[in-house]
RNA sequence: AGGCGCGUAGCUCAGCUGGUUAGAGCACCACGUUGACAUCGUGGGGGUCAGCGGUUCAAAUCCGCUCGCGCCUACCA
């Protein structure tokens, strides 16, 4: 038999050997073909055999001078660089890598070259979070290099347990390629596209309001905010008189604003009201005196009994204290609260808006840390903002900043207010807005370019690019790329100490460390200094996480001299970008999709990948997100253990593109229930094949066999069409119902007979199904083979290799897929479907289940012979019946059937059995018990 | 507050470009083991498709509104 291999596995893969799995349990004396297959499926030994095997084979290994890599047909996949707290794994991580790599076999069985690598991102806060959680430290009590080291430790170990689970689950991955996103390959990329963006002028350094968090002493992106739970907050009314200098006859004394921040009023640089705003039109002009800044602390050394000297002191209050004016701003809601706001420096985005266009003072009155930083009111000074007080659920400032402008006569009513603050999503601490030199990306000028590469991409399911659309539409916040920790990609800057002018690294240098290299400029451009320092700040760890493609790509070597000694995974590949497909959840759009497409538009004009796949969240019984801290976390490895990878894998596929799925120890068991039909189906179809030679005798298909085989050929169709959409748990089902339901239940039951020493078939209708079962057997391990890839080889190996010669495919998984993806065609019994054999196939197993019915009713087994069955039908119908006559007392056991008015007369009132709506209906009289053997 | 997804058998989910009697697996009931499979087979019971209204000859499916769950975005002076 000559099997069409795709050229392109052709050149390097045929030479592939694996050992014959089983050969050593074959009992030399019974040569038959079936007694290759055990009769038991043991798991525990097969999965990790096949997971060496393929391992050493290199059978998932890129190949770029491979006849489809030069022909173009790549397909590279950007899967998600887990972060390395490995102690989180839970079977929702192994149902989304899961599901990304049925496609991926899927693909590679079609022929493409597959470049699959996995990474590990190892880099940045969530894993200084993880480290100074895990080891009681944080970044003021280590070194930087002693923190540094314990996180690269971390990571190694991380990696580790990542890469066992993945490669039991069966990730078909080039481990060559693996990649982390602080290794130096990493740095250099996102050092280079730091430089490359400096150079296109996107790349800025600002001294802007900026996202702070005090908890992690650090500068955020919008992206690592997130809404806090709800919450009361209480909205406190406090007063501001009117500057006596600037009252007029007809204005009030005072006004009242609403806050649900009082410890800010020290920092208020303006009251605003809308411009039309009948109740403040005689505000126009006024100033108003900040409540509390007209304090002032005076402080004197005292001498205590034992001599030793202190400080105490004592607040006064001076003539005025500082005035702010009163804008008129369209933003301001007339309905919220007094219609009087306070802009202070800063509460939100909102105030940095107002300050920005009203060009308002600054008033900084919180540290980096969170602390008051208000020397003149010492009740206020150093009170943490973030820290509850001590039995209350407000913060010690909020309420020692009450207690101050309830002491002086400022404070209105307080009223219960429900609101939720943004929160650093690592840590859950309310952000504050610091002013402080950072680096930005511009982004908010590329909104629109960004929403059209949005719609370039191919999104599966197609309604996640909406979250895509949403996020990029509503960005207030450039990207800033600043954060102040220890653990991450430096910037190769160097500063003036004369004149802060920066000095970049030359990209021949990359990767650089400013704190350990030496400033490459003698002098600073423009003072003329000499002396510099370098730049303490890391990157953004999604600087480094929106580069993966063009890591893959190896985008810093792509005009660089061939380097043959390089590692693999380092050397150029343009030839792979864009990639073919990005798979990732759908809480990082926002994130690591939104920031890559934005990198690749900067970097190369163009989308980072074709298409985009995301998948849901794996969930508990309840429908909770997994997750270590809700203790409702399902470990992988234990379920692998249990019950096998390829029945996690099954659940995996059991969810719909983008819809979470719940953990259901039964539906693994379903899986379980998969691999053992799976096995004894196809023993038993190796059982009927010792005599089989392909061609040997012409063919006499039945009407069985005509049926089976169209119906193959449909699910070939439906199933490649499903895939080809991402769509696996369609196609799984589309198999799944075929191979249980049909092949099992009635195609193999119906031929059953047909094997049978002294039956009445011909020997041409043997070799017509022994055909179908050869191919359809082979052809069903193809489409279990991307979501069930252990099973399917052992049996590839076992039933199907030897018989198809030495032409055949080494791994089921390199095989051809049974639909040719350049024809179009399927390769499975002709590729037609014959929908007048479906017909009569769809009779037939209506006649057949209408038999058991009447077996099950008079209490028979389903093997029980039967003597006779009667069998009433319309005329018009009974030319249909005669083609069906042979398989369907074969398949009832029967030895004839004869027509008969109705049924019941010639059933001696035993139960008949209607046949759908064909008008059909049957009757039964079973032949005489044999007599049992002494 | 806006958007998206979901709401179908006891449970988990398909179906939702409108068209016979709404499906599967699990669970449940009954029956059945003389050679693929009891980790099984056969047969069966079980659903006013969240609710209300509309379009249509025909609605689980299309439209509108309401309710519940989840998520995203915004607001949070």
């Amino acid at each position: 038999m000559h099997l069409n291999l795709p050229a392109p596995i052709a050149t390097r893969r045929t030479t592939l050997t694996f050992e014959a799995p089983m050969s050593e349990t074959q009992d030399p004396t019974q040569p038959s073909r079936a007694a290759a297959i055990p009769p038991q499926y043991d798991f525990t030994t097969v999965e990790p055999r096949w997971v060496q095997q393929w391992q050493n084979s290199g059978l998932y290994e890129y190949d770029a001078q491979s006849e489809a890599a030069k022909a173009g047909r790549v397909y590279s996949v950007d899967t998600p660089p887990p972060y390395v707290s490995a102690a989180h794994l839970h079977v929702g991580h192994a149902m989304s890598y899961s599901q990304a790599e049925f496609v991926v076999r899927f693909k590679r069985m079609r022929g493409f070259e597959i470049f699959y690598p996995m990474g590990f991102d190892d880099n940045g806060l969530p894993t200084e979070r993880y480290v100074e959680q895990k080891y009681k430290v944080n970044k003021g009590k280590v070194t930087r290099k002693e923190f540094i080291d314990l996180c690269l430790e971390e990571t190694r170990q991380g990696a580790k347990v990542y890469q066992d689970l993945w490669q039991q689950l069966g990730l078909s991955v080039d481990w060559r390629m693996t990649y982390s996103t602080i290794q130096p390959r990493a740095v250099k990329h996102a050092q280079r596209s730091f430089l490359d963006l400096v150079q296109q002028g996107r790349m800025e350094r600002r001294r802007d309001p900026i996202l702070w968090c005090p908890t992690c002493s650090t500068a955020l992106a919008q992206a690592d905010v997130e809404s806090g739970e709800e919450a009361n907050r209480p909205m406190h009314g406090v007063r501001f008189d009117v500057a006596p200098e600037t009252a007029t006859a007809n204005a009030p004394e005072s006004g009242t604003i609403e806050t649900t921040r009082p410890e800010l009023v020290p920092a208020c640089v303006a009251l605003a009201c809308h411009p039309e705003d009948e109740r403040f039109k005689h505000f126009s002009g006024l100033r108003f005196r900040v409540p509390l800044t007209n304090l002032r602390f005076c402080k004197t050394e005292v001498t205590s009994e034992d001599g030793s000297i202190g400080s105490a002191g004592e607040v006064s209050e001076t003539e005025q204290g500082r005035t702010v004016p009163l804008l008129f701003d369209a933003a301001v809601d007339p309905a919220f609260g007094t219609g009087l706001m306070m802009v202070c420096t800063f509460g939100d985005p909102e105030d940095i808006q107002k300050w920005r266009t009203h060009q308002l003072d600054t008033v900084l009155i919180i540290d980096a840390q969170g602390r008051m930083v208000t020397p003149d009111l010492p009740e206020l000074d150093g009170k943490r903002v973030h820290v509850q007080a001590k039995g209350s659920q407000y913060s010690e400032a909020r309420l020692a900043a009450v207690e101050l402008l309830r002491k002086y006569g400022y404070l209105g009513d307080i009223k219960a207010n429900v609101s939720r603050a943004s929160v650093h999503e690592r840590c859950s601490t309310p952000v504050e807005i610091q002013v402080a030199p950072q680096w930005f990306i511009r982004l908010l000028d590329l909104k629109e370019q960004l929403l059209e590469r949005g719609r370039e991409l191919r999104w599966f399911p197609e309604f996640m690019r909406e979250r895509y659309e949403d996020w990029v539409t509503n960005l207030r916040w450039d990207w800033n790329i600043s954060r102040q920790r220890f653990y991450g990609v430096p910037f190769p800057v160097w500063y003036c100490d004369t004149c802060s002018h920066p000095v970049y690294a030359d990209m021949a240098s990359l990767p650089i460390d400013p704190t350990m290299a030496p400033c490459p400029q003698e002098a600073c451009d423009r003072c003329g200094g000499a002396s510099f320092r370098p730049e303490p700040d890391v990157m953004d760890t999604w600087m480094t996480s929106s580069l993966t493609p063009l890591l893959n790509a190896n985008w810093t070597e792509w005009d660089a001299a061939p380097d043959a000694d390089a590692p693999i995974a380092a050397q150029p590949r343009k030839a792979i970008y864009p990639m073919g497909v990005r798979v990732q959840a759908f809480e990082i759009i926002r994130t690591w999709l939104f920031y890559t497409v934005a990198k690749s538009h900067l970097h190369t004009q163009s989308v980072p990948w074709r298409d985009v796949m995301i998948s849901g969240w794996g969930l508990d019984r309840q429908g909770k997100k997994m997750s270590k801290r809700a203790g409702n976390f399902v470990d992988p490895a234990e379920v692998i253990a249990k019950y096998s990878a390829d029945s996690l894998r099954y659940w995996a596929a059991g969810a719909t593109l983008g819809q979470d799925l719940r953990y259901l120890e039964d539906d693994v068991k379903g899986g379980k229930r998969l691999l053992t039909k799976l096995w004894n189906s196809t023993r038993f179809a190796m059982q009927q094949l010792d005599s089989y030679v392909p061609g040997a005798v012409a063919e006499q298909p039945t009407a069985a066999d005509l049926w089976v085989r169209s119906e193959l050929v449909g699910v070939v169709g439906a199933a490649t069409a499903a895939f080809e959409q991402y769509e696996y748990s369609k196609a799984l089902r589309a198999v799944e119902t075929f191979f249980w339901g049909t092949w099992c239940d009635n195609y193999l039951e119906i031929v059953k007979e047909r094997f049978r020493p002294g039956s009445r078939f011909s020997a041409g209708q043997v070799a017509a199904a022994q055909r179908t079962i050869f191919e359809g057997t082979h052809a069903l391990l193809r489409l279990f083979a991307p979501v069930l890839p252990f099973i399917s080889e052992e049996l590839y190996q076992l039933a199907i290799r030897p018989l198809l010669g030495a032409d055949a495919a080494p791994s089921v998984h390199v095989a051809p897929w049974p639909e040719n993806e350049t024809t179009g065609k399927v390769d499975v019994f002709g590729g037609q479907r014959d929908e007048a054999a479906e017909a009569q196939g769809a009779l037939l197993a209506q006649l057949v289940s209408a038999v058991r019915g009447c077996k099950t009713a008079q209490k028979l087994g389903g093997g029980r012979p039967l003597e006779v069955i009667y069998l009433a039908a319309p005329q018009e119908r009974r030319a249909d019946l005669a083609p069906l006559e042979a398989d369907w007392l074969a398949a009832s056991r029967a030895a004839r059937c004869t027509f008969a008015a109705v049924v019941a007369d010639h059933a001696s009132g035993e139960p008949t059995y209607a046949v759908g709506t064909t008008g059909i209906s049957v009757g039964i009289i079973a032949a005489p018990q044999e007599p049992q053997p002494a």
